[in-house]
DNA sequence: GCCTTTCGTTTACAACTGTAATCTTTATTA
DNA sequence: TAATAAAGATTACAGTTGTAAACGAAAGGC
């Protein structure tokens, strides 16, 4: 009844062998999980499968074997799962469970600054107090 | 398989209003999920049920109607699915999509200086570049 | 104390997930 | 080219999740 296909934890760690490889092959992509995971081949062949149908993933079947390539982008897959996990915490806790990611995240002097200055910029508008909407109407 | 019970999407709901509340009778519980669901009553009651076999709710049985209870604690509870969502991400990608989360989330001025700080303390021993770990042998 | 309402428990059922075995087709090698 | 290996497709099966109906027990109203 999803609207939305959605991607399994699972499939999660075959996408970022392909996103991180631009595009792969089954073998190539069950070489990489072999040593991650125990997972038998066929279950990885299994995942990929699936994350075709579910059109995250698209067959280059012009060749063999075949090469497979994401449909979808990292960065918008995760900004999809992240924020979408974030719309079901209480708005009230968002900045706690923001700073409980930061320390338990490796981040680069770059981006540090990065957020350094979105946060800066935030400030500007940002309320006294953020309310707790958990028992409100709307989801 | 799982090891640890893990809190469904559904469940959650269920869960922040007792949070919310400190402790609630199913009758509130599914009052104020009336207004934000589509759910049936009976619906809600099995989610509770649910979440009574894996021990994240307790019923207080000594009075009529139960008074429900939480066994885990909403930061606790946050901080680990926020934490096993970014476990499953690249390395390389959590400082932006913490970007992004800044920019989707109401924060409070109060955290967002907090947030800063803690910014400015990493940022000391923060490495200039995080590699992706995507390929790496551990998951 | 009986009837109706409320609350709690049991059972249901399809889709999604983790995990895989088996079967089929294509490619490789002796 | 026949045998074998590799890749892909089909089928499987139990546990979780969304969603609920049906059943049984307790409690309030008359």
């Amino acid at each position: 009844m999803m609207e939305v296909e959605n991607m399994s934890k699972a499939e999660w760690q075959v996408m970022r062998i392909i996103w991180t490889l631009g595009q792969a092959t089954s073998k190539e992509v069950i070489e990489v999980l072999k040593r991650k995971t125990t997972w038998k081949t066929v279950t990885i062949k299994t995942l990929i499968i699936r994350l075709q149908k579910k059109g995250f993933l698209k067959a280059d079947e012009s060749t063999r074997p075949y090469v497979y390539k994401p449909l979808i982008a990292e960065t918008d897959a995760i900004h999809q799962s992240v924020n979408d996990l974030f719309d079901s915490l209480c708005c009230m806790r968002k900045g706690k469970a923001i700073g409980d990611l930061i320390k338990n995240s490796p981040i680069s002097k770059g981006d540090i600054d990065e957020l350094i200055e979105l946060l800066q910029n935030k400030r500007e508008t940002a309320p006294d107090e953020v309310e707790c909407d958990c028992l409100e109407a709307s989801l």
